[in-house]
DNA sequence: TCTTTAAATGCAACAGCGTTTCAGTAAAAA
DNA sequence: TTTTTACTGAAACGCTGTTGCATTTAAAGA
């Protein structure tokens, strides 16, 4: 990749700290979206929750990592791609979470067109999540 | 309406109660998703939180109301339409989330199709949210 | 390099959502 | 009317996420 972590939290104007370092790793090693207690299983102990939960808020802030919205009941991240920007993240792609396995993908090549809406209301955005058997899953 | 409250509650096989007949009547009132907290103000006190729980998953499960997914952290409910069975929710119609009053709107008019998937990965069920503003605050 | 300062961290406490268990109660069937 | 079944209320618990405050650390400046 072109951009390594430290550079990628210094370019956004984040200070270059252990949790910090540490959090942006997995999420650049995972092929799935990570919840806070995904990374906190994987860093046991290591840092204290409500440290997590501030750096996850601080990468959202960013434009880092964006949100992944599926039926797990709690929220999910993953990292965003060039296309989005610190007050708007721009990428309209489709979500899958697998029945099986519980983990959420981003499906970066299905794009989503925006929904037709009926007289009246106005869109400002729109999101797109598919469940079924993922790949892994499926073969095995 | 073709059917009763009464009658509803008897095609599904649930037993007529005062806490089931409050409850959906709330449902067929509302022209927005409503979710625990909120049958549990408009009811203020007049039954346990953990019965309007097992209401609502008693509902669900018998195929009277769909989850509703959105952004506000806590799961909402409508009404089905017809289409739907005990065992599978088959209308695929889109979500609307306004960002001023919060409320969340079924509209049926507007059909989601099935996203195309990469090889590998299999579909069984889809959701759309839009979000923006909905008539009552645009026009307001 | 040392000092300063602004930001990040850890800890304690708290609030909200949802679930489980179990005893008491009410609806529907016999 | 009695019996059976399932619904309800209450207490307790776990998980997710937030806030306030004291301490520590990163980064900027001398």
């Amino acid at each position: 990749m072109a951009h390594s972590i430290d550079e990628v939290l210094k370019v956004h104007g984040l200070k270059i700290t252990s949790t910090r370092k540490r959090v942006l790793g997995l999420y650049y090693q995972s092929d799935h979206a990570l919840a806070h207690s995904d990374i906190e299983g994987q860093l046991d102990g290591e840092f204290d929750r409500v440290t997590l939960y501030r750096t996850l808020a601080a990468f959202e802030e960013k434009g880092i990592i964006h949100k992944v919205l599926d039926e797990s009941g709690s929220v999910k991240y993953s990292l965003c791609n060039s296309s989005c920007q610190e007050d708007r993240h721009q990428d309209h792609h489709l979500h899958f979470q697998c029945e099986k396995c519980g983990n959420t993908f981003c499906l970066e090549g299905v794009h989503i067109p925006a929904p037709e809406l009926p007289g009246g209301y106005q869109l400002s955005d729109w999101y797109m999540l598919a469940k079924g058997i993922c790949q892994s899953c499926a073969v095995a």
